[in-house]
DNA sequence: TATCATTTGGAATAATCGTTCCAAAGTTAC
DNA sequence: GTAACTTTGGAACGATTATTCCAAATGATA
């Protein structure tokens, strides 16, 4: 009966997913690899393929962990307009947590390698659809139950606020700043209002 | 008397920000660098310092085009809320153009090197505060002309516009489709007019 | 304990990397 | 044409890179 792995191939993807979203794909090595997750060489490439093997699913499993996460706040309230506002404090919680400064792995990867990597540009433009297609269903939701303003259709109003979402990952980066944040989200979450 | 030198700086700042921002930083290599500028090594090398050097160099050159480019559009009306629609109008034309997707050099640069390269990060924070800070000299002249309204402090929602257009920089990097950043646009600058 | 089949550790490999090096080439002045 | 001085071309260099390789180690089972 062969050995079994040792280690827990959740925790390696974490630790693989810090270092590849502090240091960019390209400027992360083996070696940073190896170091980061305490794996030997071996396992890596046995476990993932390769190193952009092991990109794509830690990057795969950062989303999966911002969704859920996301969805755990929304799920707390049954109004639309609190289940935007609780993304966006999401958001802004993240950002300004996030002591290393590492930026949100999916924007980092796309703006690094959207032009020479199909798979990072495919999940890039896939999670944003979602994301937009989810804010659509509760501005209808909130717009047939009268809390949110029927003044642009709903498709429009959730691009324009996944772009504000996205706005804040690349602001935040700057100057993560709490009231800044907070008062940039004020000013676009007053469109649900009127 | 010494040989002067055969080349254009300007072009060869040009070439290597192309590449530069279709590869990244740490995934654009010297001999990349040789073949799209045409120069050798020792010309680059005497000319940048370093592959760093040449890095910054042409970021900066990419960001002045960038200024310029919007000082002429924004410099053609007297009217506040129309400067700051020619800047959206410029970002969404420049992003809709963009052929090869490589996006805004001075996003990438921050978002692929933010958390290792204080040069680029203190860049891109000055970009940042120069834009808001225009953005909050027009608005404060539009409010006191009464074309743009009162309900959000002049700085407050210069952030939010920055904060918009780089969403646009993020979400066009996906899907640079021209109706869809214009309607984005749309929503965005009704928070002029209430 | 023995067996089995995988995991592990880490050296080796070929290629690539950023930078240095230096002779040849070119421009200008005399 | 010669002298002076920089630019240019591209090979050389030491380090780093992603991946392969393979023997030792090890966990699971009988």
């Amino acid at each position: 009966m062969p050995k079994t792995k040792q280690f827990d191939e959740a925790e390696v993807l974490k630790k693989a997913e810090e270092v590849f979203n502090e240091k960019g794909y390209n400027g992360t090595s083996m070696d940073d690899l190896v170091r980061a997750t305490g794996l030997s060489r071996s396992s890596i490439y046995d476990t993932f393929g390769d190193k952009h093997g092991l990109f794509l699913k830690a990057l795969g499993n950062y989303q999966d962990g911002q969704n859920r996460a996301m969805q755990t706040l929304q799920a707390k309230t049954d109004s639309a307009k609190k289940k935007i506002r609780s993304i966006f404090d999401y958001m802004i919680n993240d950002i300004v947590t996030d002591k290393a400064r590492k930026g949100c792995m999916m924007v980092n990867a796309n703006m690094e390698l959207n032009c020479v990597d199909k798979d990072v540009a495919q999940m890039a433009l896939t999670t944003m659809e979602e994301m937009e297609q989810q804010f659509t269903i509760w501005i209808k939701e909130g717009q047939a139950a009268g809390e949110i303003s029927k003044k642009f259709p709903a498709k429009t109003l959730a691009r324009n606020l996944y772009n504000n979402l996205m706005g804040l990952r690349v602001t935040g980066r700057n100057r993560p700043d709490y009231d800044t944040l907070r008062d940039i989200t004020k000013v676009t979450l007053s469109l649900l209002d009127q």
